[in-house]
Order: structure tokens, then C-alpha cells, then sequence
RNA sequence: GCCAGCAUAGCUCAGUUGGCCAGAGCAGCUGAUUUGUAAUCAGCCGGUCGGGGGUUCGAAUCCCUCUGCUGGCUCCA
């Protein structure tokens, strides 16, 4: 007999060799119904599998991410077994479930395939699920493994293979479908009641752009056919918070063919919301002792040599531009520090000034692949909130203390909460990969460490993660559809200080290396408006909004009162408009609903004559009346709570 | 850059297997209406059907090519 304990502590004996699944039959017939695979001592097997010692166990359901990936993976696997019987001979790659689903690359040969296949693999698949297939595994040699696969002519599971251990192999076998496959899977397939296949995208064998590119194709499946209802409901609903349709509605930039693939045109709309940001940002950093630098759009090739850039990325850049009678060769610039390098250089520093900070809203060009460019979040042109900060080793902690309470406050003031944070490190084992003493690089990495503590950050620790230059810290912000993106970064800097000989006379009055920490909290101005957008839905903080507040005068007749207001207003700072056309009142709520301006005030006879508006505000509707002082009032008061904290 | 798909008026979209001067709604303009919490009515304007080439008696529709966009892959100082 063998001890189970079951997650809520309770312990009960079992015959050896029993499995999950039938002791979950035991506890009640629903559950054993609704089983996808066990966590047993921690490791998720399958439902099946025999145990043959005491062990903690956990049933993985749905309702588990463990149970739903192996729903996925068991999916894929379905999939393929339907591929394979609709188009026989092709060959699979690998396919794993992924956070949303699960994907097959597969090498479909001479078979001409596109998104208008899928409702026949669709079927295909349902029909499969229904028999009820089984999942069985088998442990196999490394000879038999290759065997099989020579066999089927399936040189891409053969690669795959080579990289295992023998002893380690397992088979998955499923109707007439058998894979190479660690596992685990759901008992058997009537589970998958509902599937989509996604999409259908070219991918580079194990990632190597220089490989075959197989045909990858995205699918989800679900238990209930109702989910897949609300799980498709759910991204239409995240479509419409797409940065790049609201930038169109609410008019706050646009793309051009004839400016260029990856060049945003703000719109003034965009344009004024981006200004505030940088206004915000700017007065935040001079509170914080930054100063202000501007440096040109392109710099001289001899710039890029020096810092190293040139021979990294040179290949892959814009071309030079050459100045037509010397020949000069100048880059746009793709980022700031070079430039900020050289202004370090002007004159000699005393370790006194430290730390020194420059900040400037650069734009820089970067060519990005055609097939990467994406809205405004990857842009070929786009202006950082970049500084850098010369300091000393020991100075590297408290200039992350001030950066961090910079990215907080924006944050803050943008009602971002669901932040990740990375902290990039060194590969331990691979101290050669790195630039800079090893003294140095521990005083940093310790630094950051602590300061993530003291700050209470929710951060992930990845080692091996860290530029060849330093370690660093990102932080993230998932967008409408899931994606996440990074936004502002803090990395700290060996490289350049020794590629540009930056010095600064310490107390010894001997020269010193001073080290640089590259920062920006926005990131881009591009990116964080399009994570911002897509983050509130268009409906903007309100000291961030276009327009903040729309007069709605009954009728002409309460023009002239309507003009009153908005002078009022105008006099609070208050960034407010008159929809004075000849259309009646429903019709400019509704516009104003549209265009998401936050507060809409009617005024009519009533409002005239005792010198007040009717606030309506976006989304909630009527609040009542307000004299026009106290309604500037509230206005101003939720403007600064963001802002002003 | 690679794979797949898409491209019709400022915007959102219709246009059946190639066949009468290419349609609708919204927006815009003009006029009427003077309006109380999510769409007042009427008229008008607006398109070399992304560009180029080809097949055909005839192409928005079929083929080739270029450009751009979308979703992935690769890359990302």
C-alpha cells in the first residue's frame, strides 16, 4: 500500500500502482470525469500513469493551467493525427501548447495550404475527438525511436531524437496517430469538444532563420463549445481596444505610404497628448536633478566606431548619408548615448559633480525588418525619454532609487498596474561573456537586487539576461491582445565610459572610470501611448485627455452663455470645446460619448439663469448641476490627484 | 527579410460563377429644423476598385509583378 496526501491534507492509502485517475474515481465520479492529468510530488503526469510510492497529489482539471496545457498539448497532437490522415506524407516538426492554445510546425511538402483549409481540419479534428481516442504512452530505445521515424521518413523528429538521451524516449500513441513525446497528456480526447484553428504562419525549423521554414498552425480547443464562444467574444472585445483603431477614431496619429513604412505622423490631437507627457516628465526630472541636452538627428560614422555600435550593427542599419563634396559618412542616429558620451567630454569632471545626468527626448532610426513593424509599438523612427547618468560604482543604487520612483510616479499618474519587472544578470558560468571587473559588476548586481527589496518590486530575477555591458532592469506592461511589451528600462553601463576614455578626477586626484546608467521610463513616447491606449480603451486620464470637457447648449439661443463657460474654463487651464451645431441635445452626447471626452455640460434656459451647468460624465452619465467654479473644481482636483501625488 | 492572408469614396463595408454608366451607411457640404442626457429631415459632393503589366470581345472580379497593411517567424543597440 502507498500513502496519497491530497492538496487539502488529508491522507488516504491506495494499492501500488495505482493511478490518478482511479483514485479520483474513488473520491467522486465527477471528478474522475473531469481529470486531465495529475501533479503527483510536483510533476504533472499523466492521469494514467501508475504510482508506486507515497505521494502528494493534485487532480489537474480546466480549471488548472497544468490541466489546460495538457488539453493543448493533447490538441496538437490531435491535429497533427488529422493533418496527417487529410494530407499523407507531410511531416511535423514540434508542437507544444503555448499560453492560449497550442501550435504544429509542420512540413506540408507539396501541399498548398491556407487559413481556407482550416474548417476541414476543424472537422477532421472533432470527428477524431469523438472516437474517444486513448493516449498511450510507451517508453522506447533511441534505436527504435530512430527506426520508427527513418521509417516514416521524418528527418526533423530524427533531429530532434539525436539530442536525446536513450532511455529517456518516450511515445505518445493516439488513434492512428504515434509522436515523439515527453508528455504528459489527457486520458483520452473526448474532452475536446471545441476547436478553432487560429492562424497559419511560416516558422524557421527550431528558430534558425537559416532552416526550412515549416508551416505553423495556431489552434485552441475547449471543453464546451460556449467557451470557445467566450473565448473568441473575448478577443473581438480586445480588437476594439487596439491602439492602432482608436489612434484612427480619436485622430492621434496616422501612417502614410508616401512618409514611409514604420514613420508615425502624430496628429496634433497625438501630438498635444505626447507633449503633456513630456512636459510631466521634464519637471519630474529637473525635480530630480536632471539637466537638459540636445543633441542632432545624425552623427558622424567615426562616433558609431567609437562606441562600438558600428561594427555590431552597422550591416543592418539605414545607410549612411554622405555629405556630397567630402564624402563624409554620417548615421542617423539610432540611439542617444554616443552623443551624451561626448558631451561628458566637453570638460574634465570632479568626482563633486557626480552623479551627472543628461536628459533629452531623442529621436533616433533604427531599421526594423519590414514583417516587424507594428502600429506605433515597432516603429522605424521614434523619440526616447533617454538620460544618462554618469556616476561612481558606489553611486549606482541610490540612481536606481531615483529612477524607480520616476517610472513610479508615470506610472502612477497613468494607472498602470499590471507591471512586470525583469532584472537582467550575469550568466554566472559564463563570466567571459561580460565587459567590466568582476568587483564592479557584483557591487551592481547587488545593488539592484537590494533596491528591487527595498522598493517592494514584484520582480523576476533572470540570470544570463544581461547586456555584455551591465546588468539591467525592464519593466513590462501587457497590451490588449496579451503581448507583452517592455516600456521603460534602467541598465547600467561598463562598455562605453572605456570605449569613449570617460574620466573624472576623484579625491586621489588621479583619473577615474566613471560608470554610465542608461535609463528611459516611457521607453518611447511611440510605444508607451500605444500600451497607454490600448491599456484605458482611448479613455484617457484626464489631464492627459485632448479635449477634457465639451460644452452642449440646448440650442443657439445659449450660445452666447455657452461661450461664457468655456471663457471660465479656459481661465481654470481647462482644455474644454463648444459643439454649437444645429443638432439636438442626444445627438452631441452621443458624439461626445464617441469621441470619449470625459465631462459633457448641457446648458440650457435652467443653467443660464442660475449660472450653472448640467454635468454629464463619459460612460456614467447625468450627475447634476454645478455652479461653474465648483465643476472647474472638480476637474482640477482629479487632475492633480494623478499628477500632484 | 521569410510564410500566409488582405487592399473598392475620408471611415466601415456590399459587389454572387468575368457582362448594363461601381453601390450603401457614416463623415463632409448646402438647406430646413432651434432641439434637455447615446443618431432630426432633405438634397448635393465624393471612387483611374493600391500601382504597373497580362489574359479576354469585355476585368473590381482571372494570372504575373511591385507597394502597403494584417497575423506569425527571425531580429531588436
Amino acid at each position: 500500500m502507498i500513502v496519497i496526501t491530497l492538496p487539502d491534507g488529508s491522507k488516504k492509502k491506495y494499492p501500488k500502482g495505482i493511478n490518478s485517475l482511479e483514485i479520483a474515481g474513488q473520491i467522486s465520479e465527477g471528478l474522475a470525469r473531469n481529470v486531465l492529468a495529475a501533479k503527483v510530488n510536483g510533476k504533472v503526469i499523466d492521469a494514467t500513469m501508475p504510482i508506486n510510492e507515497d505521494a502528494d497529489l493534485q487532480l489537474l482539471t480546466w480549471k488548472d493551467d497544468e490541466g489546460k496545457a495538457a488539453m493543448w498539448h493533447s490538441s496538437a497532437h490531435l491535429m497533427a493525427e488529422a493533418i496527417e490522415l487529410l494530407y499523407p506524407g507531410v511531416k511535423f516538426g514540434i508542437g507544444p501548447d503555448i499560453e492560449n492554445g497550442f501550435y504544429y510546425d509542420i512540413d506540408f511538402g507539396d501541399y498548398e495550404i491556407s487559413d481556407k483549409d482550416f474548417p476541414k481540419i476543424e472537422k477532421k479534428i472533432l470527428e477524431l475527438a469523438k472516437e474517444k481516442q486513448k493516449f498511450q504512452r510507451k517508453e522506447v530505445s533511441k534505436k527504435e525511436a530512430e527506426e520508427y521515424f527513418t521509417k516514416k521518413g521524418d528527418e526533423y523528429k530524427l533531429e530532434l531524437i539525436k539530442d536525446l538521451n536513450d532511455g529517456e524516449i518516450t511515445f505518445y500513441q493516439s488513434g492512428h496517430f504515434t509522436d515523439l513525446c515527453r508528455g504528459p497528456h489527457i486520458p483520452d480526447t473526448h474532452f475536446i469538444k471545441a476547436v478553432k484553428l487560429m492562424k497559419i504562419a511560416g516558422a524557421y525549423w527550431r528558430g534558425d532563420e537559416s532552416r526550412k521554414q515549416l508551416t505553423r498552425i495556431y489552434g485552441i480547443t475547449f471543453p464546451k463549445q460556449k467557451e470557445l464562444k467566450e473565448y473568441l467574444e473575448k478577443l473581438e472585445e480586445a480588437k476594439k481596444r487596439d491602439h492602432r483603431i482608436i489612434g484612427k477614431e480619436l485622430e492621434l496619429f496616422a501612417f502614410s505610404q508616401n512618409v514611409g513604412q514604420g514613420l508615425p505622423l502624430w496628429l496634433p490631437k497625438g501630438a498635444e497628448l505626447r507633449e503633456r507627457l513630456e512636459q510631466f516628465l521634464k519637471k519630474v526630472q529637473k525635480e530630480a536633478g536632471y539637466q537638459p541636452v540636445i543633441t542632432p538627428h545624425i552623427g558622424n560614422v567615426n562616433l558609431y566606431k567609437t562606441s562600438g555600435h558600428y561594427q555590431k550593427y552597422g550591416e543592418e542599419s539605414f545607410k549612411p548619408i554622405k555629405t556630397p563634396v567630402e564624402g563624409e559618412e554620417f548615421f542617423l542616429k539610432p540611439m542617444n548615448c554616443p552623443h551624451h558620451c561626448e558631451i561628458f567630454k566637453v570638460s574634465p569632471h570632479s568626482y563633486k559633480e557626480l552623479p551627472i545626468r543628461y536628459a533629452e527626448f531623442g529621436t533616433v532610426y533604427r531599421y526594423e525588418q519590414s514583417g516587424e513593424l507594428h502600429g506605433l509599438t515597432r516603429v522605424r523612427g521614434f523619440t526616447q525619454d533617454d538620460a544618462h547618468i554618469f556616476c561612481t560604482p558606489d553611486q549606482i543604487k541610490d540612481e536606481f532609487i531615483g529612477v524607480i520612483d520616476i517610472i513610479n510616479r508615470i506610472f502612477n499618474a497613468v494607472n498602470f498596474s499590471d507591471v512586470i519587472i525583469q532584472i537582467s544578470l550575469r550568466d554566472p558560468d559564463k563570466p567571459e561573456k561580460y565587459i567590466g571587473s568582476d568587483e564592479n559588476w557584483e557591487k551592481a548586481e547587488k545593488a539592484i537586487k537590494e533596491v528591487a527589496e527595498e522598493k517592494g518590486l514584484n520582480a523576476i530575477v533572470e540570470y544570463g539576461e544581461a547586456a555584455f555591458y551591465g546588468p539591467k532592469m525592464d519593466f513590462m506592461v501587457r497590451d490588449a491582445l496579451g503581448r507583452k511589451w517592455q516600456l521603460g528600462t534602467i541598465q547600467v553601463d561598463y562598455n562605453l565610459p572605456e570605449r569613449f576614455d570617460l574620466t573624472y578626477i576623484g579625491a586621489d586626484n588621479e583619473k577615474h572610470r566613471p560608470v554610465m546608467i542608461h535609463r528611459a521610463p516611457f521607453g518611447s513616447l511611440e510605444r508607451f501611448v500605444a500600451v497607454l491606449i490600448e491599456h484605458c480603451g482611448g479613455n484617457f486620464p484626464l489631464w492627459l485627455t485632448p479635449t477634457q470637457v465639451i460644452i452642449l447648449p440646448i440650442s443657439e439661443k445659449y450660445q452666447q452663455y455657452a461661450e461664457k463657460v468655456l471663457t471660465l474654463l479656459q481661465n481654470f487651464n481647462i482644455r474644454a470645446d463648444i459643439d454649437g451645431r444645429s443638432e439636438k441635445t442626444g445627438r452631441k452626447i452621443r458624439d461626445a460619448e464617441l469621441k470619449k471626452i470625459p465631462y459633457m455640460l448641457i446648458v440650457g434656459e435652467k443653467e443660464e439663469t442660475n449660472n450653472e451647468v448640467s454635468v454629464r460624465r463619459h460612460r456614467e452619465g447625468d450627475l447634476g448641476t454645478f455652479s461653474i467654479e465648483g465643476f472647474a473644481d472638480i476637474v482640477n482636483k482629479e487632475v492633480n490627484k494623478l499628477i500632484n501625488q
